[in-house]
Formats: structure tokens, sequence, C-alpha cells
DNA sequence: CCAAAAGTGTTCTTACTACACCCATGG
DNA sequence: CCATGGGTGTAGTAAGAACACTTTTGG
């Protein structure tokens, strides 16, 4: 940052921030995202992204854990919390200058769906309603949401964060069924989960079975390992070539 | 942004907010950043990335532009730019709040070193020394710079984005040391050839030919292609297994 | 001629795809 | 017994690694 001789930092104009979630889990393997209904202008009775001011001695992922258990009630530790991107268009709220850092955060299905929220009408969407809805989000939380949706889609390539939708103890179909839900895609079942056992560090076995239907099915947990590599390979993707 | 009922936007507390730029380019084969000494207190006579405060109309991406230009002179038109990350430590600046927007930026090696900057000590330095200074630089700003480099070096791996270090007009040799430098390996010449020239849309052959030393190297312009698919794999990267 | 850098051919190996096949449970 | 999903084997293929080899210039 570099200062002006003569210009003190605070003659410059004052902006308000916030911080707001694109928080993501599945229910009934669906992909939704969690909404607020807006009771005030602008943009009353639209549906908004989570959010809030960041308080003045707080860091901006404070900030972001403290809405989440504010209008959530989820205990943040499960909670897979990552910066993803800043917004600061001059006239994205009409009120005044507001610059919004966004954060991506990943949940397990959740046994009960809302609790102890402060903006009371809060729902989980599924992602694509609400990216459909007319109108649409209130201020820019459509492109917000896009862009968190890009984030997690790719980072399920190359990261083990599937597995942040999935509780502590999981079998391999309910991971893939992460990736289908998420990437909107189908996956073979057999090549997906030698993939996955077959990356040392992706997820180790609890030596658990759990029976549903069918063969009884392996019960795994997270491993230690940050980065696949080689990653897991969407389907489909035809951007290039 | 949720809005607390009888809690007005305008009651929450100022932040200043900047933008840094993490400017990147190669000067005589070493991977260079943009940077300012510091002439008042806090940290002054330290290093400092290029930067200032965000303006009441402006949006993030053009005070960032706004800032390249004052700082380098440079025509912003063939400076790769993207937004980094947003760093709002409380007490990041010891003066006031103030919340930054970092900025990726990737510009061809200049002819010229900087002209028209307004903090008059810029110079590009060397990352590595960079980052290894005692006293480090101002701020947060070594952060900013690894983050930027991070960006920067797993970017090459699925984008063309090493295009942006090279003229407009560039040989497969130039192209491969962009990698080299910014990767801190050595790539093989003859395998790096065959991947750039066997990916349709990386780069497009000008039909004319430069002769420096040896056999005289076809020179290329960059293509349309946006994602490097399958991409350019960086060696000695064992993360995983 | 030689040095140097550009570029091609070929072999080996890794890892993905597709799909046949077997396994272990409930009904 | 069958249906259902879990899991293994294997053949074919795409693409990277390593490196021998050829090409085209300047000196």
């Amino acid at each position: 940052m570099a200062i002006m001789p003569g210009r003190s930092a605070s003659s410059n104009p004052p902006f308000g921030v916030t911080v707001d979630l694109v928080l993501f889990t599945l229910v009934r393997d669906r992909l939704c995202a969690l909404a607020v209904r807006r009771r005030a202008e602008p943009f009353r009775s639209r549906w908004a992204l989570p959010g809030g001011f960041v308080q003045p001695q707080e860091d901006l992922e404070q900030a972001a854990r403290r809405e989440l258990r504010e209008e959530t009630g989820l205990d943040a530790s499960r909670v897979h919390l990552e910066q993803l991107a800043s917004y600061g268009n001059p006239h994205r709220d009409p009120r005044q200058r507001v610059v919004s850092v966004a954060y991506l955060a990943l949940a397990p299905g959740l046994p009960a769906p809302i609790a102890g929220s402060d903006a009371a009408d809060a729902a989980w969407l599924e992602v694509n309603e609400l990216l459909h809805l007319r109108p649409g989000p209130a201020f820019d939380h459509g492109q917000i949401l896009r862009d968190g949706l890009d984030r997690a889609r790719s980072k399920l390539e190359y990261t083990p964060l599937a597995t942040a939708f999935c509780p502590r103890e999981f079998t391999i179909a309910e991971l893939r069924k992460v990736y289908e839900v998420v990437w909107g895609t189908e996956l073979d079942p057999r090549n997906f989960h030698r993939k996955v056992t077959g990356t040392s560090g992706f997820v180790v076995d609890t030596k658990k079975v759990r029976v549903e239907r069918g063969r009884p099915a392996q019960v795994y947990r997270v491993g230690n390992l940050r980065l696949l590599n080689p990653p897991m390979l969407r389907p489909g993707l035809a951007l290039t070539r």
C-alpha cells in the first residue's frame, strides 16, 4: 500500500465491509445453499446469502465463522471454510459503499434444518433453483453463488474437499454421490472406488461395515492427504481440444 | 448480507479499503516483483507492494488498474490482472482498520524499468530476495506476495497464463523459460515443445522464424485457449503418494 | 568442420476407461 | 432363488518421461 506524502490514511472515504457466506450442503442428494429472505429494503423479501458486517476487532475469517454460527447454530468445527473472493462494485448496495468478502463453506448434511438464526426466514434452497429464480437473489449474490459453485466444483478435482460434505464416517458410495451431485455427472462406481481407495491418504478404512441394500459397504474416515495427485477427473469437460 | 432489523448499515464501523498489487515480470530470466520503498511511518523505508486506497466511485478492479498505471506507467492492456485475495487482520495497519484486496498482475519483461511512479523509490526485486529480506516487507505484504506466487505457479499448470510474461510474439523456448523460472525447475525442451505445439489453441504459428544461436526458432502468438486440458505437469511435486 | 539450439521419433510406463465378473447381504 | 449394490480383474488407450536422433543456423 503506497502512502502518498501529505495524504493521511484517515482522509479516505469510509467503506462498509461485510462477509457473505456461500454455504453448501447436500439435502436428500441435492446440492443446496443456505439462503435468507430479506426483511428490509433494498431487495425486501428477496433471497440473499447469509452474512453481515465485520466488527471492529474481528478478523475476516472470524467474522465469517461468527455469521455461520449465528445463522445456522452449527458447530463450526465440522465446517470447511475458505475465502472465495471480494465484491466491491460501487453500486452493489444502493445505500452506501460496501465491499463484501465472500467465503465458501461446506457442511455435511444437517440432521435438523436450521437453528438459532437471527434472520428468521432462512432455508436450504437447491442451488440451481436459487440461480434461476425470478426475481433473482439480492445484490450481486447470484454472481457470488455462481463463483462459489465454480470453486467447489473445481476443488473437488484436486483436493479431498468432497469429504467436507460427508459425515465423519462414510462409505465410498456416499462420497461418490457428493461428486455426482456437485458435478452433475454420473461416475462409474467401480472405477471411482478404485481411484479413491487407491490414492493413499485420501480415505482411511475404519474396519467397520455398513449394511443397507446389497452387499455391506466398508466405512471410511477422511485421511490426511491435502492434494489429489493425479486429480479426480471430471467427465464431459471438453473445454479444450 | 443479512440486515438485522433495527440496525442500519450506516451505523457500522468504517473501514479503509485498499488494493495492493503483486506485479510479476521476468527481468533477465529472474522472477521479479514490483516493490516500492515506503517514505512514511509505519514501516518507513521498508519495501511494500504498490497499491493505494480505492476511490469512492471506483470498482475494485478499476482501482487496481489505476494503481498499475500510476506506479508503472504501463499500458495496462498488455497486463494480466486478476483478484488474488483479501486481507483484513484488524492489526495489519496500525493506524486504522484497513482491508486490502490484493490483485495478481503479470506483465511481459519491460524495456524501461519504471516510469511515472508517484512513489519515487520503486524497483523490480527478485521474488526470493524480497521474501527473505530482513527486515521483511511492510504490513502483511510478505504473505500477500507468497500467495501471489502460489497462485501464479499453479495457474501456469492449467491455463496459458505463462504467455502473459511473454511479448506479443515469442518462441517456444521463451515460453519454456517462463515455466522454468516461475516454477524453479528445469523442463525437457523436447517434450515441452511437443506438449505446447500439440495442444491446439495454446499458441499459433506466425510463420515467422527468429534466428539467434543454433537452428532458427518458429515464432508464435498466444492462441484462444483458456484452459489447458490435460494440464502442464509441474515436475518434482511429490505432495501426494 | 563444430557448437548450439530447434525440433522429431520411439520406447517405456502410468493411469484412466469400459466393462466382464464375482461377492455379500435382504427378501 | 433373485435383486441390489459393493468391490476386483483385465484389456485397451491416452499421454507423460526419457532420450536417441535429425535439422538448421553461426563461426
